[in-house]
DNA sequence: CGCGGCTTTGATGTTCATCAAGTAAAGTGG
DNA sequence: CCACTTTACTTGATGAACATCAAAGCCGCG
């Protein structure tokens, strides 16, 4: 069998929707993509032909503004990333993707995906329930964003490495001081400076890319009281 | 016939995908709820029952965040206004929506919509279409919003009402200074000295609730220049 | 080695929130 | 209807939060 699909997220959220039977189908059709740290998997302005599934690694989700500013939408795990963000509303990405750490992602062809959302009611229902809660995720995300400040919003972005990605309050922090500023809306300068107040203050502590968080209630705190 | 679906948005929109003879039965659960300016069609917290779809008016998606400040989402008008946010994903609304011009809204049984996903190859392709663009655009938005500055965050609730809503450049703003700055994240003092700064530099021209955009250049130059 | 990118800190000025005080407008109860 | 209260709006003054400029150290890489 070529497709082995035990060891794929993908089957736990859209496979149980369809019949044994129908799964060997759209398993051959289905290709891995390998893409190692810095390299895009997804290009801004690309037409949108895939339907794509991170299955290992870390990316993020990036644009181009209009001003030339580069800004980091949202970081992508396994599972939460799924092809989101008009795939089914536009025929070009508006965003980009690249992976932080060596990533694989699953790809099918969107028609594919599309005549399975005519067919199989099941499969169009999960597949709109995990793109509502992809959605809702980043809206949210975005809108507390916008309404701290500095610190809390640095400290958001510790927390979120913390509790979502590596689960642990140990962990060597994947990204640039650069891609906080660009997530966060902020200066590379400030975040940096903002990053060393915390260290200062035992809230957290610093080895190179090493990042531990020593007080979690403090830092908490920072994030909820803007 | 009880449900004058000629008149109504919603018809275009998904009706495209139901056979005639399977209308009326739709059509008989639908019903109409009227809310007039400031009443509340959506309470966050409240448990998600409806589909709820804009026909008329103008409306307000906020939120109530952790520490207690309200944030306005988005404006809503008849058609990007359809429920999205959480609906397929979530059981509890976590914002609410209210009127800001005398409203009217069409509710479905959320449980029947759903049987017409399960069911109904198409009209789940028109839905998750539908779906997908509304969280693009609040997405969209919010992302600019976090990226500009006072001056080009007011620049942009400006335009976004002139070009969204009204298509004119003269219209009476629907909300109050409190309003854009819950929604731009700034404070109402600072809203309030950019539209008088506005007014000064002969950008808009300001009597009453009425505003005119008088160089919309100018306005367009300060929006994308953050 | 030298170059470019990332990081760091300090100094400076801009942008912004906040406090204060006052005016206008709109609802409320007698 | 008027006095009363509340809410929206406005302006100025002040300090806090933030961006920007500048300079220097630290790598990794050709």
């Amino acid at each position: 069998m070529i497709c082995q699909c035990e060891s794929c997220h993908l089957k736990t959220l859209f496979y149980s929707s369809i019949r044994l039977d129908e799964i060997e189908g759209y398993c051959s059709s289905r290709r891995e993509i390998g893409v190692k740290a810095g390299e895009d998997l997804i290009k801004q302005g690309e037409e949108i032909r895939d339907f794509i599934y991170l299955k290992e690694g870390l990316v993020k989700l990036y644009r181009k503004s209009d001003n030339g500013q580069i800004q980091i939408i949202r970081f992508g795990k396994p599972f939460d990333f799924v092809s989101l963000l008009s795939v089914f509303s536009d025929d070009k990405y508006n965003y980009s993707v690249s992976a932080i750490e060596d990533s694989v992602a699953c790809v099918f062809d969107l028609s594919e995906i599309k005549q399975l959302i005519l067919t199989n009611g099941a499969f169009a229902m999960h597949l709109i329930e995990i793109q509502n809660r992809a959605s809702d995720l980043i809206i949210m995300n975005t809108l507390d964003l916008l309404q701290k400040r500095l610190y809390g919003r640095v400290a958001s972005v510790l927390l979120y490495f913390a509790i979502e990605i590596y689960k642990s309050d140990e962990f060597e922090l994947p990204i640039s001081r650069k891609e906080i500023a660009q997530y966060i809306g902020m200066s590379i300068e400030n975040v940096i400076r903002v990053i060393s107040a915390f260290r200062k203050d035992k809230i957290i502590q610093v080895y190179g890319k090493n990042l531990a968080i020593l007080d979690r209630e403090r830092l908490e705190r920072m994030r909820d009281l803007s």
